[in-house]
DNA sequence: ACATGTATGTTACATCAGTAACATCTGTCA
DNA sequence: TGACAGATGTTACTGATGTAACATACATGT
């Protein structure tokens, strides 16, 4: 699974608090912190479907986006990345730190957990 | 202060056991982990110089290359963008958690502690 | 003085990400 | 039914990074 940009990572923000999302709904949310271009928000969300980080719809005639993996699962990869490279750190990772960053619920922070120190596979 | 990408972090790891290095001996130390030729460890350390994550030296007639921040520099901040990104944590970071990463020194770790919390600016 | 091996300088090419315009299609309102 | 708005498809350009070869200069031994 490849790992979402930082852009790329901002759009998945907004998608995990509500999903699906047309373009222009995304645009509507994301787009004035990302101060992009509408066509840039496209391209974008094209790209992120072509490497499987949104599953494209179609409702109501419009194209909609939704993010595959979920928010504890995205960001626990991206957490193992992290601190695989930068920290060396390859078993168990301490999550209990950040439980304060508001970014995941309690659940969340329960399957991050769980993902992150019950070894390296997944469901 | 460009952040330095995923293989120039590889080259700065191993200047940080031991620096200046010639790019030959930075080859045989960091070479094989990365799989690279020559030619690309000396494109990698070029570029480093030009982002100012490098300052190189001539000593007995060879370039030898010394990393600008120390490694308690480079990972807070490093570790500030990461946790600001992508986990929204803005104020002062936990980094007891970590000090088992074997990547720095107890020393080493006071003076990230210092530089994660102690305000944005730096010395 | 010459050859040979390192060291250094220069150039190249692919991919990805950031950023965006142009072109087309289609439904709806007048 | 014709025009316009919004949706979708396609194409483009730039900079960074990964990856590497080619070309040249310099030192050292014979």
């Amino acid at each position: 699974m490849t790992q979402p940009s930082k852009s790329e990572l901002a759009i998945l923000k907004v998608l995990w608090v509500e999903a699906p999302l047309s373009a222009r709904e995304i645009q509507e949310k994301a787009g004035p912190q990302l101060d992009w271009s509408f066509s840039t928000t496209r391209t974008t969300l094209s790209r992120m479907v072509d490497k499987a980080l949104l599953r494209p719809n179609t409702k109501h005639g419009v194209r909609v986006y939704t993010p595959v993996d979920s928010k504890a699962r995205t960001l626990s990869g991206v957490m193992r990345e992290f601190f695989g490279t930068v920290l060396e750190m390859k078993g168990p990772l301490p999550t209990a730190a950040f439980h304060d960053s508001k970014m995941l619920s309690e659940m969340e922070w329960l399957e991050l957990d769980r993902l992150l120190n019950e070894s390296g596979d997944d469901d």
